[in-house]
DNA sequence: TCTCGCTAATTGGTCAGACCAATTTGGTCT
DNA sequence: AGACCAAATTGGTCTGACCAATTAGCGAGA
């Protein structure tokens, strides 16, 4: 453990080998911006010179960033493809970059997540037996206004994650598992309002235990769109440029 | 071209190297069930011996399964991960390999697809110019009840697209690329009511024109929602066992 | 008999260098 | 300008070697 717990939350990224160190280091460089889309990337060989590296381990490299979706590598040459294209797997990676569009990312994947945790718990709800609802609310019991340390964004994750149990939905779990390893650590402390939470928390709870898919959903639903507004002023306040995407 | 339209529309998958050949076989060999998760993958020279092939080759193979979230590659040697745990890009695999989840796997992919779609419209609505509106209606009109040809499925990609195009969210686009990389050519042609659909599809356009986001997404969940019912239809009369998974 | 600890074999990680086939590039000719 | 051709570049494949870490197997000791 030569690592900091800070360099842990901040950047989940530690490369295991050379592969890796290169892919990651060309993926940022990309994600920067420092290649346009359609531009080639320097050749293997070239990139063999700069890491003063090998062929095999650059061309594992720019296998992994093919299968990011960050190139398309052809005979001829390899080319820069669209961020746009890419795979899930670049979203941390953009977060922990871009640090103009982070707000905007963040906004955005709260808007995605909160119909997703709406629809996870709609199909739970389906088909929950008595047990698996009680171990729902149990969860949702973890909450402690009181305490600072049980944050109420890794209860919903958990939340999420019991009820794909229930349901066993395979996309919807591939999903959760791009978001939540992509998401989770890179999402600073927000100053959220314990009381509206504590509400939040008890109408799903009650949602859980009756049973009740609609009321759960239009909750989650609600709730987020509190906690999306809140980030909206905050990007809003903060000096940097929300809208620089568009 | 020296590969017929139906393979390729049955299997999008060609590799373009020894590699992805190699990676592509281990990987229909994981989602089959060859090896068990934990269970140890065969040594990189063993699977050199096997495919005739080097090293170099072989390594940029795992190196894929392991993008894939398929293996864990550990120096001591790589092991097989629980599908579960795995990318969005092994959904499609999945639906080519595995015959008996495939009904179940569509069933499920409705159920999210369907929620991302009434999300999707909910957030270009809010946000739409009135050109883009227009734009998202022409797309509707495209379907035409009389000719088979019109797919009601390519034109709810379409307009899942372009209304991601609208709101630009990028968590969702993402999401959208891999369901749809993964999805499209691989579902079977299924008989729909043709009427029903022309409904379904005059009340987005009414939705659409009037900025009605509310009227839009529950009408795209309430139609989801009746194809999600006749595919669990057809699942159970068919003779594969439905619930296999679980 | 079981457990601990050491050694040897196996495994992934790294590296160098070579040849092939396809694309790309640059110049030439029309 | 445009079409064409040849050379340089680029990715794809392959061989063989060495290192470091893990793993497996064996033998000594409890």
């Amino acid at each position: 453990m030569n690592q900091s717990l800070h360099d842990i939350a901040s950047k989940a990224d530690s490369p295991k080998n050379r592969a890796e160190e290169i892919a990651f280091i060309l993926r940022d460089e990309i994600l920067i911006g420092q290649y346009r889309a359609g531009e080639r990337l320097p050749s293997e060989r070239d990139l063999v010179a700069r890491f003063n590296s090998n062929r095999g381990a650059v061309r594992e490299a720019t296998k992994i960033l093919s299968e990011l979706g960050l190139v398309s590598i052809q005979p001829g040459g390899a080319r820069i493809v669209a961020v746009e294209q890419a795979t899930l797997a670049v979203l941390g990676p953009l977060l922990d970059m871009r640090e103009e569009v982070r707000p905007q990312l963040i906004i955005e994947f709260v808007e995605v997540f909160s119909a997703l945790v709406a629809l996870s718990a709609r199909l739970a709800m389906s088909q929950a037996t008595e047990q698996e609802r009680h171990n729902l609310a149990a969860i949702l019991d973890r909450f402690d206004p009181e305490t600072e340390s049980t944050d109420i964004r890794s209860i919903m994750a958990e939340f999420m994650q019991a009820s794909i149990d229930i349901h066993n939905n395979l996309v919807l779990r591939l999903i959760g598992n791009g978001l939540r390893s992509q998401i989770m650590g890179r999402l600073d402390q927000t100053t959220s309002d314990r009381a509206s939470d504590r509400a939040f928390i008890d109408a799903m709870r009650e949602g859980v235990l009756s049973s009740n898919a609609d009321l759960l959903a239009t909750t989650v639903i609600r709730h987020f769109d509190e906690a999306r507004k809140r980030l909206i002023e905050q990007a809003e306040i903060s000096p940097s440029s929300l809208r620089s995407k568009r």
